[in-house]
RNA sequence: GGGUUCGUAGCUCAGCCAGGUAGAGUACCGGACUUUUAAUCCGGCUGUCCGGGGUCCGAAUCCCCGCGAACCCGCCA
């Protein structure tokens, strides 16, 4: 075989990268900045693939400067947009507020100065947490300082053209007619209503109408404001078919991934940027999007969505990273459920970074020591992390529900599984425990207790009560059971359900002893 | 109507995006340990890699044509 030139650390990252700059010569633009882009929505509670976009545009920087050059992401937040549905969950009282911009509407959550604030503002923090550092850029600034107004005008003054062209390339017809510009309308201060019909290019003003406007599955009635828009100061924005192209060249952006549900605006957008603005588009990587485990798209919208706080809860930011870094193509179903195999494998790529796993491939151990380097962004620690199998952790935190550190800890000690205690097991023991806690713990049983049984199990209570040590526990449950003519299968079975809501469980007596004599004691009391 | 992704062990899936021995978990079978259940440990079994064609010394992987499933777009942002 040819040998492979490895291009980076041989991710996919790198040679997106690769491929991005050797674009960027081919248009003969500067490389003294290349800088990315991530669009982050503001109108709903950000799930963990809009963090993906962001997360996904700052390996392609780490590349780049990896490569040599010097990078930036900007995070853009959308939150001049519209709120066109409410979000689940949230207050009915939103309803007043459609279609208004989600900066100029307040924060249900009250902690925000505003609706759109808080949603990014959740978003950044993920991205904080995780690491990634990245300069937020509002819709909302972008507007107001007219950062925009040389490209607006241009589009406007090309709307005819751009129009037939979206028919052509997409089949939506309405920018024949309409300009690609909602203002706010000053009458009712919702946009999408105010529809913009002509443009006056010598004084930079749009003539609107606030009509009525379909948004979802309902119609929204305009006020019906007859308006004029100054496109340099007034609040309005670009139709998506068309901003991205203008933010691109006003920003310099060489580089944004996108989702495949704007697919669509993203041609539309590329060919304005090279034939309109005649900036050349950046490059691109298209992403699928995060389905739930049912399948069904996860909506920005809807609430209960899978957020980088909520998996911070049981996983740590690397699992988040190595969820986005390892891979971008293909339908990715994410839940809750993969965040103990992300925390294993995290763990197997370390030992092969550190070389305690030898692989067989060479090409294959490079590019997962690369992976490893940027699910920590390329600033990898100096030797491994103490490390505890997570699904272990999970079945030790289901036993230990009080003094869980401590106590799972020593259980580690005795197993030899660790060598002595650490901050990091003690984070894993919280994580697992978390996760134990809110998913795996089991159906509550309805447990069925003959009389023969209830007897059997009062004599336990008896004995587990007394001041003095049992000598041999598991033989005495397993005595107790015989002489009361219970079959011991069924006592042992009756007794995991009491203790762990389950029909089997680990070795019964030293079990009980972990659990502690009384409490176990209370515990049967209560069903006898 | 347009587009994208997926199809691998009985089940859930990894491997594919940079071609090089077909993998994991689970289930199943056997053994060790246990005065019982379970756990644990050791060993074993499991394949039309959806079908067909092409490229290649070599294809689960790349290309083309089918079949099946899911999702996105055809409101809006």
């Amino acid at each position: 075989m040819e040998e492979q030139k490895i291009i980076g650390r041989g991710t996919w990252i790198d040679k997106l990268a690769d491929e991005l700059i050797e674009r960027e010569k081919s248009t003969g633009r500067h490389l003294d900045m290349v800088k990315v882009e991530s669009g982050l929505g503001a109108s709903g509670i950000p799930h963990i693939g809009s963090l993906g976009d962001a997360v996904r545009a700052y390996g392609v920087k780490l590349a780049l400067e990896n490569m040599g050059y010097k990078s930036e992401l900007i995070a853009y937040s959308d939150d001049l947009d519209g709120l066109r549905k409410i979000p689940e969950g949230l207050p009915d009282w939103l309803n007043d507020h459609i279609a208004k911009p989600v900066s100029y509407i307040p924060d249900p959550f009250g902690c925000h100065e505003s609706y759109g604030l808080h949603m990014s503002s959740l978003l950044l923090d993920g991205l904080d947490k995780m690491g990634i550092k990245y300069r937020f850029q509002r819709g909302v600034d972008t507007y107001k300082n007219g950062l925009l107004k040389d490209q607006i005008h241009t589009l406007l003054v090309n709307s005819k053209k751009i129009g037939e062209k979206i028919a052509e390339m997409v089949g939506q017809e309405k920018y024949q007619e309409a300009l690609p510009y909602f203002p706010v309308c000053s009458g009712c201060g919702r946009l999408y209503t105010a529809v913009a019909y002509e443009y006056l290019p010598e004084e930079k003003k749009v003539k609107y109408k606030c009509g009525s406007a379909t948004i979802g599955s309902r119609i929204l009635e305009g006020c019906g404001h007859d308006g004029v828009a100054d496109i340099t100061r007034d609040l309005g924005k670009l139709a998506w078919k068309v901003e991205f192209a203008a933010r691109w060249q006003a920003f310099d952006i060489r580089f944004e991934a996108y989702g495949k549900d704007i697919m669509d605006s993203v041609k539309v957008n590329d060919w304005v940027a090279d034939e309109v603005l005649g900036f050349a588009h950046p490059t691109h990587v298209k992403y699928e999007m995060f389905l739930d485990k049912g399948g069904k798209k996860i909506s920005k919208s809807l609430g209960n969505v899978v957020t980088s706080q909520s998996w911070l809860r049981y996983g740590t930011p690397k699992s988040i990273l190595l969820l986005l870094y390892k891979r971008i193509t293909g339908t990715r179903e994410v839940g809750f459920d993969d965040i103990p195999s992300l925390m294993d494998e995290y763990h197997e790529i370390e030992n092969i970074y550190f070389g305690k796993t030898k692989l067989d491939n060479e090409a294959k151990t490079i590019r997962t020591k690369g992976l490893f380097e940027y699910v920590n962004l390329l600033n990898p620690p100096q030797g491994p992390d103490q490390y505890v199998n997570y699904r272990l952790l999970v079945q030790l935190c289901k036993i230990f529900r009080e003094d869980r550190i401590s106590r799972v800890t020593r259980k580690l000690l005795d197993y030899g599984t660790i060598k002595e205690p650490s901050p990091q097991i003690d984070e894993l023991i919280t994580l697992a425990g978390n996760y134990a806690d809110d998913f795996d713990r089991p159906a509550k049983v309805e447990i069925q207790i003959d009389d023969a049984t209830r007897k059997a199990l009062s004599s336990l209570a008896t004995i587990l009560s007394a001041e003095k040590e049992p000598e041999d526990l598991q033989n005495d449950i397993y005595n107790i059971a015989k002489s009361s003519g219970v079959q011991p299968r069924d006592f042992f079975k009756i007794l995991y359900q009491i203790l762990l809501a389950s029909d089997r469980g680990p070795k019964i007596g030293p079990f009980i002893l972990d659990i502690g004599r009384k409490k176990t004691a209370s515990l049967i009391s209560d069903h006898v």
